[in-house]
DNA sequence: TTTAAAACCAATTGACGGTCGGTTTTCGTA
DNA sequence: TACGAAAACCGACCGTCAATTGGTTTTAAA
């Protein structure tokens, strides 16, 4: 799973707007980037069978719509970019989890700290 | 920070070797995947030059080695490959993380909870 | 049924990794 | 010091993929 730039500024923009069209997405991109419609065009069509948005017809045009959260995609491109680093079994990816965690603050970590114990519990549940 | 296949194949190595010259690397997956030798000096050389591998001349040949850990490393991609999606004193990431955690299991979640808590210490000196 | 709007297609460009042949540099040795 | 082998370095080509855009086909509303 690999995006480019102008992808990412598209799910960006739909998950602020949460539903658009092509003629809404140029009009906002055209001020601040360029670019034709049609590049606008082929990128949420590219997207779209990335299998990341879902698009449903309205009139003439396709409405699209991001099809996973923000967080959860940030979590399959992370799993998908180190998963070939990673053997089964091996902490570094929590190494790396720590690692990065230089960068938290304390709000974050304390928001961290909590869905690990959210995830602890449904891990007991799960194997009792 | 993106990386190849073979790049990838040639860190791995070295990180299990500790440090090689390109005549070892070859002789290692000559047998495995082919190529030929200049395939494997330009992966070294293209990882030097991203400052991946560090490299001394002894005799003829360099001997390189991997310059970051692995989990270093894994970090810095993580890093780089979610810097796009992740706006200012947002939570997406640590969002992401959870949704990530689904993956670990009881003793990884432990090992987490303890870098994190290492973490919070380091920060509380940081700032008194 | 016409026709404008929008989707779809095809081609080009630019990065970048992988691959490898050929050239230049380097170093040990005769 | 000069020679020859070994290794680094350079340049070219291929494949993949995102970005871009012009042209063609489909579609839906009047």
């Amino acid at each position: 799973m690999q995006l480019g730039k102008l992808e990412k500024l598209v799910l960006h923009y739909l998950w602020q707007h949460g539903t658009a069209d092509v003629k809404r997405v140029f009009a906002h991109f055209e001020k601040i980037r360029g670019g034709s419609l049609n590049t606008y065009q082929s990128t949420l069509d590219r997207l779209y069978k990335k299998g990341l948005l879902s698009r449903v017809k309205e009139g003439h045009a396709f409405q699209y719509s991001a099809k996973v959260e923000r967080h959860e995609l940030i979590g399959q491109i992370i799993k998908s970019v180190t998963s070939d680093f990673v053997a089964e079994d091996d902490s570094s990816l929590v190494a790396a989890f720590s690692s990065m965690s230089k960068d938290f603050n304390e709000d974050q970590l304390n928001k961290l700290e909590a869905l690990i114990e959210e995830q602890r519990q449904k891990l007991k549940q799960g194997n009792s």
